[in-house]
DNA sequence: TCTATATACGAACAGTGTTCGTGTCAAGTT
DNA sequence: AACTTGACACGAACACTGTTCGTATATAGA
């Protein structure tokens, strides 16, 4: 059986496949560099796309706009990849293995969990919008099976009971590509949208004051509150309500 | 200036400008029922839109298919519709009609906003894939004020305060939608999609018992905790960890 | 040198949201 | 009763999208 020279599979659904199994123990990774004079990489193909990503936004990431940034056409990224949603599943593989796990400190779990947590979301608005197709991913990518493993880590560690660990990383998870879908989205009607679709906390708070007080009245009367939040304090705080939740529902 | 004899407004872009203002209070409907023989109505957009959400799921939602459910061509749809981002929200806001929002009884705050957000998630789920279009909708539509309100003052009879619930309703919302797209896309690819991009329960497990302990040692070691949950555990996992965080930061 | 083969890529297909222009038909006015 | 009016319906088209087919190319091994 032939097998290519520059990495070890000859089409790209086998090297998907390869991503989602455990890593070969005897791993020899590229015999020869390169064959020919500029064929496009796949490392190349996944930079390219996080720079669409973070200055045009993950909607302008189609394959099209992406080979144009190759100087190529669309047929090409099609020996690389399998398909959009592999282009988004190395995407995100790439990104969670920029994140940076800490050692388990027994003591410090909380700050470790709501570190961790704070740096995917900060990635995630690095690239606007590509938390949507963080939402959509499988489980099993290795490099997100990474970062689930370090949170398991620092949970176990603060004495979180397995069971609970385990369902709160989803909902961690969960609640942080969510928070960060809605900022982005935010984030890109306030910025190249006309109006009429575009709503700062200002109008938001002009429109709950003026609704009707009889049929509105909590929603009148606490306007304020309802809009408040300068950067982060709604994240902030749905991040301590879940952390708090667990750590009370544990002895620990 | 003219009106037309069906709805008080000409065309749709004042139609939806009318939804997000508060009501009038002078609302003499329908003065005359049809004009033509039969004529396409909003509600009866919206209500074929939910029926194609409902037997093929929100991607299949498309102007064309919605057009040809109705007997006709994409462009007649713009007449009553401004946008397909007006169409979800039009679906959204439906869907929101629908819910029931009970009488705040300060007794029962946990059960209320526990059955609420029930509510919602399985309206979420009738119709497979609505939440992707929920996440990205403004919060300005009168049907999502009327149910933020209800959840408002649920929350403020249970004692919890307000800033606390104005975030704290913004949290259950979002991580509600986002678990019902989790949901909706797992079933979607189950349902209907060739291999290796499903993962159902015991595929993961086997794939999670099967990492190398000494890279992966906790996800191994807890790979039936991380894929358990019978039907909405995971969902009542962490609406518990939530509402108990706010109960515990409240003295009620 | 010659063949084998993985890669590159032009062209095309089916699908999407949206707009333009035109035709149609009921209501209000003369 | 004839006429204007203006909202609606709709065919056709545009600029996109993801994806595939077939072919050309240039290199690796014989």
């Amino acid at each position: 059986m032939f097998v290519s020279s520059y990495d070890g599979w000859v089409n790209p659904r086998e090297r998907r496949a390869a991503r989602h199994q455990p890593p070969k123990p005897e791993a020899e990774a590229n015999p020869r560099p390169r064959r020919r004079k500029a064929p496009i990489t796949v490392e190349q193909v996944i930079d390219t796309a996080l720079g669409v990503i973070a200055t045009e936004g993950y909607e302008a990431l189609t394959m099209r706009r992406l080979a144009g940034a190759l100087d190529t056409g669309p047929a090409s990224l099609y020996a690389h990849v399998v398909n959009k949603a592999d282009l988004d599943e190395l995407v995100i593989g790439r990104l969670c293995a920029e994140l940076v796990l800490p050692e388990p400190d027994p003591a410090a779990w909380r700050e470790q969990i709501r570190g961790v947590c704070t740096q995917i979301r900060d990635q995630y608005l690095k690239y606007p919008g590509i938390s949507r197709a963080a939402l959509a991913m499988a489980p099993t990518d290795l490099e997100i099976v990474r970062v689930s493993e370090g949170m398991l880590a620092i949970l176990l560690a603060g004495g979180v009971a397995p069971q609970a660990a385990a369902w709160a990383i989803d909902a961690l998870l969960l609640y942080v590509a969510a928070y960060c879908l809605e900022v982005s989205i935010m984030r890109q009607r306030s910025a190249h949208d006309d109006a009429a679709w575009v709503f700062d906390r200002d109008e938001l708070l002009r429109r709950f004051t003026a609704l009707p007080a009889e049929t509105f009245p909590h929603t009148s009367r606490y306007a304020a509150e309802l809009t408040a939040g300068e950067g982060h304090d709604r994240f902030d705080f749905t991040l301590n309500l879940m952390i708090d939740g667990l750590a009370h529902g544990q002895p620990g």
